[in-house]
DNA sequence: TAGATTGTTAATCGATTAACAATC
DNA sequence: TAGATTGTTAATCGATTAACAATC
């Protein structure tokens, strides 16, 4: 089997992948500004980071500068979109055309970020047959089926918690090897399938474990007040 | 200056804070089935984490066990969802009443987790006036007024990239202390702001490219093929 | 008692940061 | 040339994992 020593992808850690995202949008900026070059130590301005760091992020993404001129801009960009996957969108299915479900669908930019859905499914007869922000909705039961025929390899998951994991098994049973979880719950998946779960109730817990800290640390006497409570 | 030593919140690290919602969840599963004691083994294994570490993460938002029996399970709920700031509900306001945001308005959970929505802005005057899931949603040039009287701190940030930095310096300058940051973009905030940004691109950067590493890990000839388009 | 589990200290691992030579 | 920046190697830092005594 071959290794592919300049192929980048192997191994490169997780904070780096992180962060890729964000270099694009500050790129896409200069872009739009005109900007032929640009450094680590601007590219780390931005963004509050360490210049060091961003020149090993996109060291991994396997961009190339020119010491004293930097990077070019345009071709930064293209390198990190083609890392990222980003310059021809993958298609995607959607499963539950809730609220979330609803907004996902209607999101814009999942396009220009390597993502086109292409069919949403819902558990819900009501639901089933028009099209919510011109993506049509079938019923569950249609899954095996379409997927069987449209070679789609992600699945977004926006359904309540308690249908979760069989949803995923069932994306899973049809080919979906990557599954981008919105539901509050730990997935178990194959081997091989990649789970990103989203989970807004982590980010929920450190903003508010951190503002809780916060005004703790600013009025002590609040400490009692709660205490009582 | 009182020092809190028993109050474990001073430098809880990140990562830990982030997995504790995820106990709660747990935990939440085991009361339902009226289970008294649960051993870190036993969430480890739910969670897929190694037991030490959630034996430290619970130390840390300062749960006691007893060896041999484990933690019992009410207690250790309560004790999170304090440490959290969960068991009383912080007022929040939302600006952005688009796809997003609207989601986020009628997402009920949210209020069991910590955060109640209690009004929303946007400065589409039509979007005015009405309320959204039972939220009322008021003209953008309101906000100051209105949060003088509220006394909230959290603000929610659902507008387009290019609105995010100009709202969020008007949350900031009537007292908002920390923004849950929807927009695509990197924020500038005074000190003492808590800002932390969902970034769904982030996720989706991590997800596609570990897609595009695995996919071509099995086939290498859609390398070529990559290369050549 | 024996076995399982907590609590805590030490070892490992990996990411971030610092240092510095090479380069334009 | 001098100065800024890249690329890379070494040092630091912090989180995870392992080890083990204390406990019920």
């Amino acid at each position: 089997m071959m290794e592919h020593a300049d192929n980048p992808i192997h191994g490169v850690p997780e904070p780096t992948l992180r962060r890729l995202p964000a270099y694009c949008q500050v790129l896409q900026r200069l872009l739009q500004q005109e900007c032929a070059f640009v450094s680590c130590t601007q590219i780390g301005r931005a963004l509050d980071l360490d210049p060091t760091q961003v020149r090993k992020d996109l060291a991994c993404a396997g961009a190339a500068g020119r010491p004293k001129v930097g990077y070019p801009v345009d071709e930064l960009y293209h390198t990190l979109e083609t890392f990222l996957g980003w310059n021809n969108a993958r298609d995607a299915i959607l499963v539950g055309a809730g609220h979330l479900g609803t907004a996902l669908l209607g999101y814009r930019p999942f396009e220009q970020y390597g993502v086109r859905i292409v069919a949403a499914f819902d558990g819900a007869p009501e639901k089933c047959g028009n099209k919510i922000h011109n993506v049509m909705v079938f019923p569950l039961e249609k899954m095996p089926n379409l997927l069987e025929r449209l070679n789609v390899h992600i699945g977004i998951l926006t359904v309540p918690a308690e249908a979760a994991q069989s949803v995923c098994d069932m994306m899973t049973l049809n080919g979906i090897r990557a599954v981008w979880n919105f539901a509050p719950i730990a997935l178990t998946v194959p081997a091989g399938v990649i789970v990103q779960s989203e989970n807004l109730f982590s980010s929920l817990g450190i903003l508010s474990s951190k503002l809780a800290a916060q005004l703790r640390a600013e009025s002590p006497a609040a400490d009692l007040k709660e205490a009582i409570r």
